[in-house]
DNA sequence: GGCGTACTACGATGAGTATCGTACGAGCGT
DNA sequence: ACGCTCGTACGATACTCATCGTAGTACGCC
């Protein structure tokens, strides 16, 4: 069935697994925060490749991978692709208005530094 | 004037120095989120020896400069006390609701897992 | 089948950090 | 002055993490 080491098949925590910590430590990087940000603007599941980081393709991935592990993204592989979606519904529930203050936040630092284009 | 590197003077990053990143961080880490969850239903000046923490002295002393290094709390020496409050206003005008919501998902995580007196 | 693209795995590295114990310093109360 | 309490400093340790480069795997397309 291929359901027991597929390493197409990507391991999400359930939602009950979600930890606070672990989600503010995932949003405490830059790079991290800005990937986030750009998902949410964007409203649709995303490539990797999409994003226009500065850093190299394994910190890409590296990064990614904290951000499924900790919750706050989903994975799932579409061909060659992996696409890349907010778990917003999640973590609404768990924590409601967090994301979104988040969000405003990174938003509100970004502009004050003058770094738009980090939006 | 003593201001020159008086050990009883602390610094503080001044509000604009304050970054999201550097508060989330400071938040992902549960024994600082328990710390900053008490002070703010204390909303009074409370000395470090207050908290209850599962944590050497030593350790303490780190967890209170991580917080008042990333700009979420004050702290101030009283006699032989050093006073702790939370940099509230500062936070509230740089990023808007986003201590209130991070504070009940602290406390919503707590009733989720059944650890009600980690409030 | 063979090529190119998208992403991963692994190992290395350098920086950070959570933790402790012990020893120390600064005030307060008596 | 003396001791007590509160908190710090310093060194050690073990762990985590952000980053990279290289090599590899999986998939779609020609």
């Amino acid at each position: 069935m291929t359901t027991a080491t597929n390493p197409r098949v990507l391991d999400h925590p359930a939602r009950e697994e979600i930890r606070l910590e672990g989600v503010l430590h995932a949003l405490s990087d830059a790079v991290r925060l800005r990937i986030v940000s750009e998902m949410a603007r964007a409203d649709t599941e995303l490539s990797c490749s999409f994003f226009d980081l500065p850093v190299t393709k394994s910190t890409t991935t590296h990064h990614f991978r904290v951000l499924r592990e900790s919750g706050v993204i989903q994975q799932i592989y579409r061909g060659t692709a992996k696409l890349n979606a907010l778990r917003r519904e999640d973590l609404d529930v768990l924590f409601p208005g967090l994301l979104d203050s988040v969000l405003d936040a990174a938003t509100a630092q970004a502009r004050r530094l003058g770094n738009p284009d980090t939006l």
